[in-house]
DNA sequence: CCGAGTTCTGTTAGCGCTAACATCGGCGGA
DNA sequence: TCCGCCGATGTTAGCGCTAACAGAACTCGG
């Protein structure tokens, strides 16, 4: 029954021979184009939904330009961090009308940026989000097709795009600043992988507060962001239980290996030890003790970055490269003490 | 420098006049097609690249009628199991050389999965995999635009489309056998919200065993999967402790928040009460103690689900609904005991 | 009641690509 | 030598849409 029989999609001339008028002014109603006469907007509309009408976009976009969709480049969206930023990315830009193309890589380095790049650039996204947390990954920026607007998330200040990012600096320096002030000679630190940017901003806060109160240093202890790496840290520090009193560990996964570890070697957090993480996953909360750390709003840095790339988009222009902060927030809770 | 000065992109006819063929040579190239002389070939090559020349997928997708990209439409992508899910799904289509584009609702109901649904299909993915764990969202799967190849993960097995998901009501018996196999008299069980169908799964393979071995079926408690809501019916339980000595809970986050209540009120783990858990979380292991649970295989799910899609869409015909199942796995750790 | 301006609607061209068919040259066999 | 065939390349048309212009219908003041 009715006339659409064969399996084919309708397309804008017929919905147009329905209404009987022409597939320009289907298109006019389509977008809301000022100069149709109600009725005639009506009739389009009534033929639209009898026909189940729906759009191309592949072919507007074709002749439009403009896809109205964004690339986005990941790493691992597993880890909290990164999928909490690209749902903050994916809402912000589907409140703005847009659509959001993923591409989350396994391993991150400037050639497979750049081939994910290359790809979403082919399929013809209107700009590119880049959560590039390594170096490594931060440079491929610097190969970018020309003209391409982009912003990268977490990644590198210098080079040729505009960057939003947490202030990791600043948050080091709140959980070193706030154990210090609880009476501790100093403070370890169990940090990030090297090349992270993020892990040297925590490092680089750590220091800097140490530095200026005229603490000694103690050497790092690296992770790979894992509670395991976290576990393996703290059996070495609850070794020399006594000496530290301590500790910032660059994120709560590791934390939580970190309190895991002290439990079995009968170190009390936090009496004997304090420890502050970051990010403030939805868990730390309950962690035994309940984790000090500080917080990071990346829904904000999805929604920041949004903003900027936007911005690009729409002007039409190269802008002047931006560097967007968001600070972080200190919370505490109980895995810090008075020394 | 170079006859590349204007912004505007090369297109295949810019790289065919430098080539010196014709703009089909240079699509035949593109596409490998077999009948080109090596020759040719190289010509062709070299001009591409001396122009940085890129094809434009917009264009071919529409003669070709395929986009080479999938939607995904999901819920709540910040959580584990939605998160590991979708990157399964993005790994296995990017090997199969799909794109994917993400929606990932706010809220999920039919009309919000409805409506994602159309964008997705004005955009002209060539099929969809909606991650539908509630009832109403898997409902929306009912009116796909007609001919359009999808894929349900975690959703209903009744309708019109295939199912991948995770044997829910195995995993929960596999938790529930284990309690009872350490010789707790009955199991209590903290699921998870109405209406979602992983929770109404695990409901379902707990009472079986809980019927099956003729022992009485506790009420459930119930949580929303947040630690803070497995935090309070930990309390709850807590002060019904002799009462309770095993607690079956719908998920590791709940399960950890359960757990915090227990040391905050003096219940030991697992010497009093047992606690099995749902989905080993990277962060069970380092639970105090470490969470005895059951692991769903997320990136397994993601896999299958694109290989049904794939097979749907390449064979282009409507194909019959399958409901392929991934067995869960049950993990030991030390937050069970033996009565 | 006419012409100038304003709506509204239709016609044409073309986005960048692939499919389908046309053409051309070279090769082997009768 | 000529024909037929096949492999390599070119030409043409058109995917479904919007931009740009052309034209029809309607307004309104003098």
């Amino acid at each position: 029954m009715g006339p659409n029989v064969d399996r084919r999609p309708p397309v804008m001339a017929d919905v147009a021979r329905l209404a009987g008028v022409s597939h320009q002014t289907v298109s006019r109603v389509l977008n809301d184009h000022p100069n149709v006469r109600a009725e005639t907007r009506t009739r389009v509309m009534r033929a639209i939904d009898q026909l189940g009408y729906r759009r191309n976009l592949v072919a507007r976009a074709l002749v439009t330009k403009h896809s109205r969709t964004l690339g986005v480049v990941s790493f691992d969206t597993t880890l909290y961090g990164p999928a909490s930023t690209v749902y903050g990315i994916e809402q912000a830009a589907r409140d703005a009308g847009y659509f959001v193309s993923i591409v989350s890589l396994r391993t991150i380095d400037r050639a497979g940026v750049n081939d994910a790049i290359g790809y979403l650039a082919e399929q013809g996204v209107d700009g590119i989000v880049v959560v590039a947390p390594q170096r490594s990954a931060a440079r491929a920026l610097d190969d970018l097709p020309a003209g391409m607007p982009a912003v990268a998330v977490e990644g590198w200040h210098q080079g040729d795009v505009s960057v939003v990012s947490v202030d990791q600096v600043e948050g080091a320096r709140l959980a070193t600043s706030h154990l210090l002030e609880l009476g501790h000679e100093t403070v370890w630190h169990v940090s990030g992988p090297a090349d992270w940017l993020e892990a040297e901003g925590r490092i680089e806060g750590w220091r800097a507060v140490l530095t200026a109160a005229g603490r000694p240093i103690p050497g790092t202890l690296t992770g790979d962001w894992s509670p395991r790496s976290g576990y393996q840290a703290g059996k070495q520090l609850a070794a020399m239980a006594g000496d530290v009193t301590a500790v910032f560990v660059a994120n709560d996964q590791m934390a939580l290996g970190l309190l895991r570890a002290f439990t079995e070697e009968g170190v009390k957090v936090p009496e004997q030890i304090s420890i502050v993480g970051f990010d403030d996953i939805p868990e730390s909360e309950f962690f035994s003790p309940p984790l000090t750390t500080i917080r990071q709003d990346f829904g904000a840095v999805g929604r920041r970055s949004i903003d900027v790339l936007l911005r690009q988009i729409e002007s039409g222009e190269p802008l002047p490269h931006e560097r967007l902060v968001v600070p972080p927030q200190f919370v505490f809770r109980g895995s810090t003490a008075a020394r």
